[in-house]
DNA sequence: ATGCCTGCAAAATATTTGCATGTAA
DNA sequence: TTACATGCAAATATTTTGCAGGCAT
């Protein structure tokens, strides 16, 4: 069950055995990838990644990992609920390690996903869903560009 | 100019020679597969397509035309402002007939966009446009699935 | 005639998968 | 030991592009 698990993402903040913890809770044993991974999406801030810059990222670092594993990895965790898909870019998946409701600006001449920094936004007037559906998110997308 | 071209989306509505003087306005030639395209997007009322839809489409009406020049066509369209492309699935590309400020459902189990049929939506507490930008567009996509 | 269009095939990109090998339990 | 993970390369899918020939003006 994801709930109980997103009930324990607090814990991704620190570094350490924690992850090892939060990994098998989500099913995931706890590799040297996938914690390498993680430490990097969870050891700093909240963030937003692309397969390509994680894998990047991991490199850099001196991490051995492949792309494919990136990729996987990355799918994983989203069913975990340890990351939430933010769907900007038709060209490009991004993954927001901040699992909690919340919008996004996407600065197009950049290709970069930003977390709106307020929870102020609302929304009135939303439709129902169509006869026999329910609403499973709400995504709101503020696509901004530089004043040229 | 794009803002000029806009203000005679209206007579995409209807079939005829009208199409002919539209794409002129925007700058393109009324070439075959461009009328044959165009006839299909604004033939009936408002629709949302992606490119192998479209293609798919046209072949079974019997228009000979090649997915690239399909691809290639609905881009041009875009960019004079005839369509407006709509980012809800990060495997395709969706392209929207109705250019006018609206919002959209996203069907989840059938990868399905529909335009939210209201225009009472309002987004309050939307938080300025970072430092230097402006806001290009907000984005509102709910996305619903069949009560399982 | 001239320049923009089209079709085809190939390229470019992003993502997934099959399979042999490696590793956690 | 046994099941699950990883890496690699190849497969898939979507979209773009180069180029030779075609069509609108």
């Amino acid at each position: 069950m994801t709930a109980h698990i997103g009930n324990h993402r607090q814990m991704l903040g620190s570094r350490g055995p924690c992850l090892t913890a939060v990994l098998r809770m989500a099913g995931l044993r706890p590799t040297r990838q996938r914690l390498a991974l993680a430490d990097l999406l969870y050891g700093g801030g909240h963030r937003h990644v692309s397969a390509e810059a994680l894998h990047a990222e991991a490199t850099t670092d001196g991490v051995t990992v492949s792309l494919a594993t990136v990729y996987n990895t990355l799918r994983q965790f989203k069913d975990a609920g340890l990351l939430r898909e933010v769907t900007v870019d038709a060209a490009r998946t991004y993954f927001d390690t901040n699992t909690s409701d919340h919008h996004h600006f996407f600065i197009e001449d950049e290709d970069r996903v930003v977390d709106i920094p307020t929870n102020d936004i609302e929304i009135s007037g939303l439709p129902d869903a169509p006869k026999g559906m329910k609403i499973t998110h709400v995504d709101v997308v503020v696509r901004v560009k530089s004043l040229s």
